[in-house]
DNA sequence: TAAATTTGCGCGATGATCGCACAACAACCG
DNA sequence: CGGTTGTTGTGCGATCATCGCGCAAATTTA
């Protein structure tokens, strides 16, 4: 949804049928997959006729598919995911650093950044173990999982200046994902301090059950925390012990390996 | 450079301020990555003034990044490949499939739909060779390649009704990429010829020297041709003639599997 | 069949977007 | 070193694209 917060005044240059379409085009995901213009309007928050005007336009660029009444997303929209994975230095330096550590464990490595209350997943080498498919299997590249429930996410949380992590707390609304999703603010700040104080996160069965995670932090030179690098796994294949006695060592090398590349 | 049609602009019931936001967006490709206001203007065909203004509100949506003159993407637009791929029915039913393909013989598969001079990679098992990452390793998924040269571009365009395919030779430019690609109208419309005979395509170091490609139809029950499914793999590793003897017939099988599915 | 609800879309009013134009800055050079 | 030329940032009034109201058609419900 747009916000334009009267911060910053001056901003006056923003171009609402922009902000609109493209408020519009985010309403589709993965629970609502086809959408009419009625259904757009809500979810966006604009009126019903300007959905239609947006959808419309989407529709005559390519972005999505139409049967006239209901609309959903074209492969086109892939085009900006190609163009970002082609440029961007991050993923292209990531990409092979988790490909050697997913060939050398068997398990699966992923690179995360954070995009308000979510992680985005930049980089991945997932494992393809012949047959089962266990692990996170809905996780692609683009895919956004809640920042407090996943491991990627309190890392790049932890790095986060204390104003800012504290606003972010403030408006954050936590939902318990799993039974032991830790869903309390005050809890999660407890957890964020550890984190910074150990520069690692655990995760076990937070997102999801019987998934754990280990992350650490990617830094830059000037030390600067870029991303998150992690190591997802199922809690009956490795107790969380033996995970990070066994993975924080290997993740921890590939963020020093990585440290001047990115 | 590919020119965004100005007749979306002429069309009633267009949101012009999103026709040219995402022209905006579409001008960051793999060339230019990092684009200020005038270059942007000029890719996108409208006025510097204007490119700032939807720049500026592109940046504030998170979209793009910006150092204050430079703009270039931000994670943020991988949302809509991943909202894509996790709704789209197509790639979630190829997807394991391509694992199964690539699992039993070390090759790279791909599945593709084209968009306009395009074909664009949906999903895609790329073999993890320890070293060496010879096979066309800048291809990603939402990765666009020419229709005409590649395989699984031909297989699309001899699926078109003949008047669509007339119309889209006239207009097309062919660019030659190597030594072996066909860059004649008149000789391309010979190949496809015979990709409809034959119903699969061999593309030999067209796209990219020492890289060979077989591609076949992937069809709903009704016949309509949704993607193509293709291998990818090294001259040097595998001659073209063994290519069609081996692989063609796992090709061609997968599309019947995946026929009810599609 | 009628009533209630949802959907498609035309239309005139209005305010968002347009690009001109000028200032500030940088680069080049005679 | 000052003059000249090219580039960039952005304010401003005019204009035309966008707004959402509201009706009619389509669809659902009773």
């Amino acid at each position: 949804m747009a916000d334009y917060l009267p911060t910053s005044l001056a901003r006056a240059d923003t171009i609402a049928g922009l902000a609109k379409g493209l408020a519009v085009l985010e309403s589709f995901d993965t629970e609502r997959q086809r959408l009419n213009a009625t259904m757009a309007a809500q979810r966006a928050g604009i009126t019903r006729a300007a959905a239609r005007r947006h959808l419309l336009t989407l529709a005559h660029l390519g972005y999505l598919e139409s049967d006239g009444a209901y609309y959903w997303l074209a492969p086109k929209v892939l085009r900006f995911s190609g163009a970002y994975m082609a440029t961007a230095r991050l993923p292209r330096v990531v990409q092979p650093e988790l490909h050697r550590l997913a060939a050398r464990t068997g398990l699966s490595f992923s690179c995360a950044v954070r995009d308000g209350d979510f992680v985005v997943i930049v980089a991945r080498s997932a494992v393809r173990e012949s047959g089962d498919r266990l692990l996170a299997h809905g996780v692609h590249l683009g895919s956004r999982l809640p920042v407090h429930a996943t491991s990627t996410g309190r890392v790049l949380l932890a790095a986060l200046p204390d104003a800012e992590r504290t606003a972010w707390l403030a408006g954050a609304e936590l939902p318990r994902l799993t039974a032991h999703t830790v869903s309390d603010a005050l809890a999660l700040t407890a957890v964020l301090n550890d984190v910074r104080r150990l520069d690692y996160c655990l995760a076990v069965q937070e997102h999801e059950l019987g998934i754990e995670a280990l992350a650490v932090p990617l830094r830059d030179m000037r030390g600067n925390t870029l991303a998150a690098l992690n190591v997802v796994t199922a809690t009956n294949r490795m107790p969380p012990r033996e995970l990070v006695a066994q993975m924080l060592p290997l993740l921890q090398e590939a963020a020093r390996t990585l440290r001047p590349l990115v």
